[in-house]
DNA sequence: CCAAGAAAGAATTTCGACAAAACCTGCACC
DNA sequence: GGTGCAGGTTTTGTCGAAATTCTTTCTTGG
């Protein structure tokens, strides 16, 4: 009966409109880096491209725009957001900022249900390889959402959504800069042992250990992807 | 020379776009509690009465649904977000750790000019009386500018600017609770006196001062909006 | 030869009308 | 008496073309 009721009057995602459906796919296309950094958007071309009118791609890209993976010049169309060394030093800073404060608080007021969730998504995270090829690194979409998982989990308990909202912004534009980077970096720092350290810190309420691990492992990757954004641009 | 190389070719703001100018108004009348939580924004209605068609409005709808001022239902158009007491303490709890941990590494990073901007702010907003009338309370709007900037220079130097955005952007959804209630509340408390010693704490590097004068600050004006909140609705 | 200006071309932005979905109302039926 | 279904109505979402703006190129004068 509650099944029914939720299934019928609240499909969610029932009959997404053309505007959000290529809302998603352009994002998609920003985050993967198929569409490069600063590469303009002409409406045509995307409008033939992507099988819609003219109206519901411009939301799209207003959406986008608002969401910071699209800048907008008035008059002049829709790029895709830059990615400069200096805008990602400013998005690890934010994210260190951001997630440690998150984190602490987490620690601080996270019960038994929230120490099993940061368990179980970490155990999820380390049954999935890392990477599609054993010999050569190929990103595997499953790892990526465990990865998300796991670090959601561990600020879940915060109470304050806006944040989580905010954090799962900065996620996403650190991916961005992760594939934009990923043919190269492979590092073999490994990643696993870091995760279950901020776990096992997490879990212990020893906060200054868990966000100075946590700073660390921000700080590692973006020292990796940097080096390689660095190298590609000058 | 410079001047006009500089004036000519980036007017920044000349010829705003109708879509643009709309959703500041739009997001004007929200902010400014002229457009009640929860209200219908039927596009008909708003094109008329903001004198656009309906590709601009639909533009500006969908901006302002991506920052979180309006709500998009699949198929059912738009509607102002809601303003509920469980949202606003998410909204205080997330301003509290973004804006502590934005405070505490600009005491961190901070130089002579930061503190020369954090004295000027303070100075400027103290010559602004906060009420346009001396009897009964009625937001002066010289003075919410003046606010806004304090508040920014004090976290200006964290070196993170996509976490400035966010503050920002949290100021404005608390400036628009504070609106919703400000019919009744003109609280006593002396504000000036709680912006005096969160400046001097910062300007005396003293963090874990600060950053607990701001987090009360904070909370105390949560609390007086959210009982006002809580009075009206329940 | 270089600079400034006009005109053509291309792109963005906006409008008005069309199609599709949701909503409301009234009616028959269990 | 309430439930479910058909009708019309309102509202949203989409398309294609017009209007405006930007960009580029070509010309003209110094």
């Amino acid at each position: 009966m509650v099944a029914m009721s939720q299934a019928m009057p609240l499909p969610e995602g029932r009959d997404p409109t053309l505007a959000t459906s290529v809302h998603r796919r352009l994002r998609e296309d920003i985050l993967s880096g198929r569409l490069p950094p600063g590469q303009k958007l002409k409406l045509r071309d995307l409008a033939e491209s992507y099988g819609a009118g003219a109206s519901p791609m411009r939301e799209a890209l207003s959406k986008l725009a608002a969401e910071g993976l699209a800048e907008r010049l008035e008059h002049r169309g829709f790029r895709v957001a830059a990615a400069a060394l200096g805008q990602l030093n400013g998005l690890i800073r934010s994210r260190v900022l951001a997630e440690c404060a998150a984190l602490r608080e987490s620690i601080r007021q996270g019960d038994a249900a929230w120490e099993e969730a940061v368990v179980l998504a970490q155990h999820r995270l380390n049954r999935v390889a890392r990477s599609l090829d054993a010999h050569r690194f190929a990103t595997n979409p499953e790892w990526e959402a465990c990865h998300r998982e796991f670090h959601r989990a561990l600020l879940a308990a915060c109470g304050a959504p806006p944040l989580l909202a905010f954090c799962d912004r900065l996620r996403e534009e650190a991916q961005r800069y992760r594939a934009l980077a990923n043919t190269v970096a492979y590092p073999d720092r490994d990643v696993a042992a870091e995760h279950a350290a901020i776990a096992r810190a997490a879990l212990d309420r020893d906060a200054d250990a868990a966000t100075a691990l946590l700073a660390q492992h921000y700080e590692r990757t973006g020292a990796f992807v940097g080096a390689d954004l660095g190298r590609r641009v000058g």
